[in-house]
RNA sequence: UCCUCGAUAGCUCAAUGGCAGAGCAUCCGGCUGUUAACCGGAGGGUUGCAGGUUCGAGUCCUGCUCGAGGAGCCA
């Protein structure tokens, strides 16, 4: 068990490791006997190996010991790695020797049959021990991994945005409050005006944190928390910023096929899909949109925001992500820029992700002049005094600058096919639910 | 907030208004290459809650609770 020998090692990298002898610290995920053998389907995180233990190398108390062994025991197990085609994964582990770190509890319940959303989400801290959750919760972080790399590479500096914030920013959205000593607080539910504040000391920067809303939508497009990156850039106008984005993107999504490819697979999302994400991405203007869903026979006039089923049909015309730009002043946040050649649009553009999934970017050029920006405050009725230090941005050496958001489970469930965003969060929080 | 659907064993589900059932899981037994192993046996129920109709309600009616999907809402 000790032996210095034996290499410890994971199930991930378990053909580098043929004929040798192996440790591995994990989990009994299933087993099947067939009275004096015993097959044990080990996990350790990173995948499934099937162990071998007969009664010539563990003894009979061995066998017995493992045949009564509940499912999710936490077991360390000694072997010789052997590939041999009936075992799933190819490899599998003759035992030599092992040991029950901890014997589960015989009423597990995530079983390996069927559940029903609910159960599972009441037992979420179990249910993300199954292979497809480990798979989708490796993509999400692969993916939050490659933004950060791409990001940094380009000169973005990482500026955290604070969590607890003193006023609601843009008067729209509906946010939870909580208490901050004496006065209120809201929690945050975008870090970008405090990034455009950072993009003028730092030039390029980003922030990538939870963000938290309110709102009582209740569908498989929402949750009450959810994690953005938000990169802003002084100097960039709206035109470099849709060749970011669609940079941006296509980097991620090829960084994810490359080093989750066996994890995609076993989601059940077919890869090829992804690999026609590379740029450029088709664009539409916002009048070309609603002209599109007029012919298709949606009524929608000039003036009127997207609803979900419009954002579907408008992605479902392209396999690739589709910018819509140039909305209506009217429908979109006080600090767009207006559009120079036409005051009633503005640079602004939201990214539509295919097969339905709806928006996955939202962001534009943001108005950098101070009169303009003082008039838009006061259009929206936002208090005044609540925005002087973002005011004071275009006091201090304005530039044009530009940025936008992606949400982080949006683009992990379109990535994974997925038919629910609720998979990609950890310990996702939605309108009835925050346990555990 | 609104619309639609649902709630029966630990889980997934079945049961024409007429004895509350199956598969899996659990427990006991069998099997030396299994593939969500298989075979035999056992235990397991306030049918979400409260009323009502009926000789009789899991089933029909009313209210409530909880959940799901969607709408609204959602830089």
């Amino acid at each position: 068990m000790d032996d210095p020998a034996v290499k410890d090692c994971t199930i991930s990298e378990i053909s580098r490791f043929n004929e040798d002898l192996c440790r591995i610290k994990g989990w009994v995920y299933n087993k099947r006997s067939s009275g004096k053998i015993v097959f044990v389907i080990v996990r350790d995180g990173t995948g499934l190996i099937q162990a071998v233990a007969s009664r010539e190398d563990v003894g009979d108390e061995g066998v017995k010991l493992l045949d009564r062994l509940p499912q999710e025991s936490s077991i360390v197990v000694v072997g010789k790695v052997r590939e041999d085609k009936r075992a799933p994964g190819g490899y599998e582990i003759h035992l030599l020797d092992f040991r029950v770190v901890d014997e589960a509890d015989p009423d597990y319940p995530i079983t390996l049959k069927e559940h029903g959303v609910d159960f599972l989400l009441d037992h979420r801290h179990l249910w993300i021990r199954t292979p497809r959750q480990r798979a989708i919760l490796t993509v999400r972080a692969r993916f939050m991994a490659a933004c950060r790399e791409f990001l940094d590479k380009q000169g973005f500096i990482e500026v955290s945005a604070p969590i607890l914030t003193p006023s609601v920013c843009e008067g729209t959205t509906t946010l939870f409050e909580t208490r901050y000593f004496e006065d209120k607080a809201y929690l945050s539910q975008s870090g970008q005006l405090y990034m455009e504040a950072a993009a003028m000391a730092l030039g390029r920067v980003y922030c990538f944190g939870p963000t938290f809303r309110a709102e009582k939508s209740k569908t498989r497009r929402h949750l009450a928390e959810f994690w953005m990156v938000e990169p802003e850039a002084a100097y960039m106008e709206f035109e470099d910023l849709l060749k970011f984005e669609e940079a941006m993107v296509s980097y991620v999504v090829a960084r994810v096929l490359e080093t989750c490819e066996k994890e995609l697979r076993e989601i059940g999302r077919d890869p090829e899909v992804l690999a026609k994400i590379v740029p450029p991405f088709p664009r539409m203007t916002y009048d070309e949109a609603v002209k599109a869903l007029q012919e298709k026979g949606y009524e929608i006039a000039w003036g009127d925001d997207f609803g979900a089923p419009h954002e579907s049909e408008i992605s479902l015309m392209w396999d690739k992500p589709v910018f819509v730009t140039h909305y209506p002043k009217a429908i979109k946040a006080f600090y767009m820029q207006p559009d120079p050649s036409r005051d009633d649009v503005v640079l602004g553009a939201d990214l539509l992700a295919p097969e339905g999934y709806g928006e996955i970017t939202g962001g534009g050029q943001r108005i950098h002049d101070f009169d303009l920006l003082m008039d838009r405050i006061r259009e929206h009725k936002l208090p005044v005094e609540d925005y002087q230090w973002y005011l004071d941005l275009r006091k201090y050496g304005s530039v044009p600058h530009s940025g936008f958001g992606m949400g982080i489970e949006r683009a992990v469930a379109w990535i994974c096919g997925l038919e629910h965003v609720r998979e990609t969060a950890p310990f996702p929080r939605m309108l009835t639910r925050m346990r555990p």
